[in-house]
DNA sequence: CAATTAGTTTAGACAAATCTAAAAAAAATA
DNA sequence: TATTTTTTTTAGATTTGTCTAAACTAATTG
């Protein structure tokens, strides 16, 4: 069983890993972390001895197996529990990360379980990302960044993959959810910025909102 | 905003203090958080620089108006948690102690303030604890042992004074849950036992069992 | 390819919470 | 009250996770 701390850096590693093949910096790991690239090195130094990743000097890390079950049981804790708030409580879904992220240390596979049940096996948290099932298998659905949509093409608004308050504040909005039904009418050349129709209203969404809103045609 | 360790030693202390007018003793709290005196003293020692205990070498500790406030807290955590295992994910009432002991430790108002609502603020918990309500007020009605009744008495099984799994089980077996109506039958003199009739059966509880069944007449 | 820069590791220290062993104080008892 | 026993505290060490400063390696660039 891990620590707290442990589990947190696996599923740092874990997160970073999914935006390339190669390993994971110390340097990242310590900005993603908020602490210093010194207390990476230690906590790398534990999880290799631990098995957890594998890690040559000056090479970054990468999960092993076990790693990547570990941290993926804690991204479904993660991801269940934000659907309990959202759902359940009744919190926005700018509002959950930072709860889930302490709910998420919550040792009891049992409760994991039940309140899996409670929510009705939800295939996706508040954001559009996919719970991983008990089991660790991941929904490997890929949906389209709104970028590469063309004029004319429609779709439902499936994700997000940038997760700030912030930028969840900003869609909320502006009426872009989960579910919604857009059609693109236009894309702007001069600043790649899309014009979209959604419940009858035109809007414009700049390039850089664009391209952290995910569809599915 | 005190750690996971200091609200456990919070917590401690204030159960207790329920027992007793006088000072907690060090070696007391040790055996209920399963640690060393030594331990004991040092974080009592933390706790009184806090402002949240007052502390005389050798004379124990009681908690002050801020401690008292900070643990009544936990507690409230701590037995709405109980009460949402049980009413939505199905717990049994001797299952959810511990998990609801890292739950309790969950910090966010908004959350605590959200679940309670969830649980339509219900006002005690599975073993008719009494939840204190968001200032910190707790329902002060006391009920009686099932070993102050005397033969003829009717009542009402309104909580528990033992919480360990082992006992909370034997009462579910027995039928000796919360909300039944029960009538004394007989007090045996030979051993104190209590023979009561509860839902049409006639069974004999002991005197070590009775005393930690509490009653509304 | 030598020098500079970026990234990483080591060494040594620190804070939190714990421990053991020994000393000190308080309480119980003869 | 003197002695024994119980309880509590102190002193010093340990573990976990962190830090700073300095040293080292790798990558970049002139």
């Amino acid at each position: 069983m891990q620590s707290f701390t442990e589990e947190n850096y696996l599923k740092i590693i874990y997160h970073l890993s999914l935006n390339t093949e190669s390993a994971v910096q110390t340097n990242a790991i310590a900005e993603k972390i908020q602490t210093k690239a010194a207390s990476v090195t230690d906590m790398i130094k534990k999880l290799a001895e631990k098995q957890l990743v594998d890690y040559k000097k000056y090479q970054g890390v990468k999960l092993t197996e076990s790693g990547k079950n570990a941290a993926i049981n804690i991204v479904r804790r993660h991801r269940l529990w934000e659907v309990f708030l959202v759902e359940k409580l009744n919190f926005k879904w700018d509002e959950v990360h930072d709860i889930a992220e302490e709910l998420e240390h919550i040792k009891s596979p049992e409760l994991i379980e039940r309140l899996d049940e409670f929510l009705a096996f939800p295939k996706n948290d508040p954001h559009g990302d996919p719970i991983p099932d008990k089991n660790g298998k991941l929904d490997n659905t890929v949906f389209i960044k709104l970028t590469k949509l063309k004029a004319g093409d429609k779709g439902l608004i499936m994700g997000v993959s940038e997760h700030s308050s912030l930028f969840l504040q900003h869609l909320e909005k502006t009426g872009l959810t989960l579910g919604k039904q857009i059609k693109i009418t236009d894309i702007t050349d001069f600043d790649g910025s899309v014009e979209l129709s959604i419940e009858n209203k035109q809007i414009n969404v700049s390039r850089e909102v664009a391209k952290h809103i995910l569809i599915k045609l």
